[in-house]
DNA sequence: TAACTTAGTGTAAAATTTACACTTCCAAAG
DNA sequence: CTTTGGAAGTGTAAATTTTACACTAAGTTA
């Protein structure tokens, strides 16, 4: 019975995280390095991911993982997909690196991919288990990555744009207290282009998901701006009432 | 090491199709049929899904499994994401019927979902291998499926709005030729909403993607409407510029 | 006090969306 | 052959949204 063959030679199955954090200036991903003979800076670079524990569900097992390697706990995770060509694992130094760490390291591995939102400033990543360091990494410097990491990375980034086009989940890279000038920051470097700065503006306000706050900028070298706070009452009722455009 | 029990215990992995059809008047959903006791005939449904092979792609598992069990074969499918709960499979009826085709009916699964958008008078199903039947629903009437199979359409049929928003996918459910009052039907069963016939007109022939036929209905008892199709090349050339808002 | 930097503001034109009702053409029924 | 039923097809005005565009204000630093 084909069943019995397929038994033998279950796939592995890990999850990998593309966390994407903000700093005013550019979207920032975080990333692991990890210890091995690599040609290439970008193929010591990889995505924090493990294989999953049985009996755990495919999302607790990326936040277990994500903070084993980078110390990063409580994180808002959302998934990207599955990625299970056979030959993901396919360069020599890859083999090599996983023949160190796993059991079973010619296994097929069939990974689940999450994306996450932080911001930057609430975390500092702390390496841990087979990390030996992670780190933000500005995404547009990456153009390659372990594994198929790099093809994970632009398709969260992907959805990523796809999802603030109809939701504001760009709030999540952002303080408490933020002004429009940063938030406009955030979506130009979100989007990759820029934005109107009035346009941007009206939008934004008209939407009445910003609450003012009386506190100004301080000891900045130009005009102090005003602070908001998002308001999540009043996004709830304004997507409750249908309302789904929020792109720019 | 860890790694040593996570290999033992590697979980099957498995893919499930959502294939959606429609007949000018309703969305429809593919569903297979399996021998066993069910309560309810809705236990008795399900996806047309089963495990993957080694060494074997899953889209291409996908495409397989859709064509072993309902005989559609060489269909366009896109993936939704990955269902991994270790208590997906907790239904007593779906585990004793587990039994009765696997090798190891115990074993943890996680099924990565794909859908589909297909004419449905271009596909016979024909049921092989453990379906029993195979046939297309009204997808307003499925109100629950076996495993997690209910929640898994529920998923894909909300990709499946979201995408029909951003890209016509749905000209996949048409034939080569249609009027534009199926094609209003049809994107009223996907979104759930009427839709203002003029307004409507306006839009999708403002886009330029359609290409007006000579040919009118015939033998139609009302006025015959005027066939169209669909332009490829007058899409790409649009999707090129960076236009993205076909939404109703 | 001059120079620099970002904050903050309004308007007009164009494009898109929305709401809305009647005539036309065919087949089927009588 | 006339009537009836049913979807096809068509235009406009109002409201809303999008787009393009440039100067003044308020701080810090040199």
């Amino acid at each position: 019975m084909k069943a019995e063959k397929i038994q033998q030679l279950n796939p592995n199955v890990s999850v990998d995280c593309a966390v994407f954090g903000f700093d005013f200036e550019q979207l920032k991903v975080l990333l692991i390095e990890r210890e091995g003979n690599f040609e290439d800076k970008s193929q010591r670079l990889a995505l924090p991911g493990d294989l999953i524990f049985n009996y755990e569900n495919l999302l607790s097992a990326a936040q277990r993982v994500l903070e084993e390697l980078t110390g990063l706990k409580d994180i808002f995770l959302k998934q990207v997909g599955a990625f299970g060509e056979p030959d993901r694992i396919s360069k020599e130094t890859d083999k090599q690196w996983l023949r160190s760490i796993r059991a079973n390291p010619d296994a097929r591995v069939i990974t689940i991919a999450y994306y996450s939102l932080v911001q930057i400033t609430d975390y500092t990543p702390q390496a841990n288990s087979f990390a030996t360091s992670a780190n933000w990494y500005d995404v547009r410097e990456i153009d390659d990555l372990a594994f198929d990491h790099y093809s994970i990375l632009r398709q969260a980034l992907d959805q990523l744009r796809m999802e603030l086009q109809s939701r504001p989940v760009g709030f999540n890279l952002m303080p408490p207290k933020f002004t429009l000038g940063q938030l406009q920051k955030m979506y130009e470097a979100i989007l990759g282009k820029s934005l109107d700065k009035r346009n941007f503006r009206r939008k934004i306000l008209k939407l009445d998901i910003l609450t003012p706050l009386e506190e100004k900028q301080q000891e900045v070298s130009h005009k102090p701006a005003q602070y908001f706070m998002f308001n999540e009452e009043n996004y709830n009722n304004l997507r409750e009432s249908g309302f789904d455009n929020f792109g720019f």
